[in-house]
DNA sequence: TTGCTAATTGTGTGCGCACACAATAGCCGT
DNA sequence: ACGGCTATTGTGTGCGCACACAATTAGCAA
């Protein structure tokens, strides 16, 4: 039934041992034996029996994450997607050790990367925020022939094994179109950065590119775009009478786009100052935007899926270094648009990723 | 590191052979011996080694599944779900067997059911379109203990496993919210059955329930609902003459669901018709409702998510039979909101699911 | 031909577990 | 005390593979 090395062996006149030697091609055999070989391995069909194999090696592979500190809730999900992907392949011996970084410190980036370049894993999944840190460390893994996946940001690395993140530009796309459809006369959409740190913030640029490119592309409404960046917006009185500024100023804004997860700051405030008429897209899944959502003052999140990007991080890991398989260079996340209606599934994303294994 | 069977054996004081025993609840242990051992396991925090489990058992798992014929596309795609499912598993010697029932007669599903329970499978994998024969069937299933897992067409059979399928209900009212968020003006929304068996559409009839009650809540907007049944639609010239009637008939209709996959007949007609101005939503992603999402004549595309469908029917049987997890008894699927800047992501699918095992 | 090294090939063991089978202990009646 | 049970416990083998190591062969100089 089922094709074994053994039967390979004995179809070819040689041992298991020598047909072990091509199928892992440990050198040592006769050109015209190993030619042999592979011709009864293609006539046969044989296919490595993984499970057998896993038994075998007993290898172990240390899988190093240099992500960032999982008390932002961002985070959290990516290391939740990691851990899951983690479970789901811990019968083949993948094991993760978490490098946590601080947001605001590339010292501290570099000085944790060193640490990984000690420790020796077999792959290394990070996202490479600081650009400079993030390049010298890549060069130095390749040096030592270890894989890396890079995540969350996009950066041009030939040495990287593959990027998944998000597309930013797109989701602004998305949340223009969102607006443009529910947007029906004569009106002013208002993009809002809640952002303390407008350096840092390219994701954010990003989705105000696609963002105004929509509305560029499709003149059929009369919609004007403002864009706003509030840096203080912890203090909810403060954020309260920055808000009532702007929709003085702009008497007409019929919706708005919050480019983060900070939709239901602003929500809060506009519920203070009665103004529910007005439509509001935002992104991700955290428990202050369902709340909202579910209450119909947020119209729709947009899911980025970071729980999938840790997730798909750790697989494809697996996939290139267990498996030998290819993996594509680049892959973007699904964007899920989330109503009231189907928020149930996303929020629970046990779905969407395996059970098994 | 790992703890073994043995490693339990011998802090126990007796043999593997009797800790095989106890794990496998194969009876014959001294009460006191028994207890001991347990007590050891919880202690050294045992885990099977699924891998070395699989290796030695050796065993194959035979699934059933009777579903229906996949030259329609619907059921192509579950069909493809279930294949990956078995693909992925195949290491654990998943295997699965197809019988394509006749969307039309229950007597060669009757036949179908009669085989399956011939060939004795280790688990069922059923779409129960047919009430009584599947109910039949079910039963013998549960007499011979053979699980079942039911697809698709929701029925309460406590003998079954779990149900995994679409929430229609809410895919209506799903619908009817993206409807009523662009139409802003006192209007007319128009709900297209095109359904030549009007009897054997359960699924049709709980989208319009769905719908209906969306709007019957959300009546801050002065939004008529119409619906019609059109079973002769294959028809080009016949239905869009059908259609002509109804614009005619309802001239303030702003937007159409289309409660199946044929939105694209009816987008087909309103393009001739000229008529690009309504909005319309559909359901499925087939070439030919993709293809006219991205020329902005149908506005939202829901996807019920089919190949997830499949795929997570195999999956629950893996994971209860094989793998002694319990699995949730009733599980919808995901309703994915589809635009033009999302589609590429669920048309590919292939994110969605895992890649690895 | 012999002796020697290098190239090539073959063999044995264990990964952790499941299961068939062998072995032993416990119990009863005589 | 002993045979004849049954209840309980222990042992050995193989699943398919990887890898260390042993064995064999080829090649070549003397």
């Amino acid at each position: 039934m089922t094709v074994r090395i053994k039967d390979i062996a004995a179809k070819a006149g040689v041992s298991t041992g020598t047909v072990d030697r091509v199928i892992h091609k440990r050198g040592n055999v006769r050109a015209d034996v190993q030619a042999k070989v592979e011709r009864v391995m293609r006539e046969l069909g044989y296919k490595r029996n993984l499970i057998a194999s896993a038994l075998a090696t007993n290898r172990k592979w240390q899988i190093a994450c240099l992500i960032f500190d999982p008390s932002d809730n961002y985070w959290r999900q990516i290391k939740e997607g990691i851990d899951r992907a983690q479970e789901a392949t811990a019968h083949y011996g993948v094991r993760v050790r978490h490098y946590f970084a601080d947001r605001f410190s590339p010292v501290m980036f570099a000085r944790h990367a060193a640490r990984i370049l000690e420790d020796r894993p077999d792959a290394v999944l990070m996202a490479p925020s600081f650009l400079r840190e993030s390049l010298d460390f890549i060069k130095s893994c390749a040096q030592l022939n270890i894989p890396v996946v890079l995540i969350n940001s996009e950066i041009e690395v030939p040495e990287a094994l593959c990027y998944i993140g998000q597309n930013s530009y797109q989701s602004g796309q998305l949340a223009a179109r969102l607006l443009h459809f529910g947007i029906n006369q004569e009106a002013t959409a208002l993009l809002l950065n809640l952002e303390a740190d407008t350096q840092n913030s390219q994701h954010l640029r990003e989705k105000e590119r696609g963002f105004r490119d929509y509305f560029a592309k499709n003149y059929d409404k009369e919609i004007k775009i403002v864009s706003e960046n509030i840096t203080n917006f912890d203090d909810h009185e403060q954020l309260c009478y920055t808000i009532k500024g702007l929709l003085n100023t702009y008497p007409d804004v019929a919706g708005l786009f919050i480019t983060n997860s900070r939709a239901f700051k602003v929500v809060g405030c506009l519920d203070r100052l009665k103004r529910n008429d007005l439509l509001v897209v935002g992104f991700d899944l955290i428990p202050e935007n369902l709340e909202y959502l579910r209450a119909n003052n947020i119209d729709f999140l947009i899911n980025q899926n970071p729980v999938k990007q840790g997730y798909l991080g750790i697989m494809n890991i697996v996939n290139h270094s267990l498996l030998n398989k290819e993996v594509m260079p680049l892959q973007y996340l699904p964007l899920d648009i989330v109503v009231i209606e189907n928020c149930d599934y996303y929020e629970q994303n046990s779905y969407a990723l395996p059970t098994v294994v």
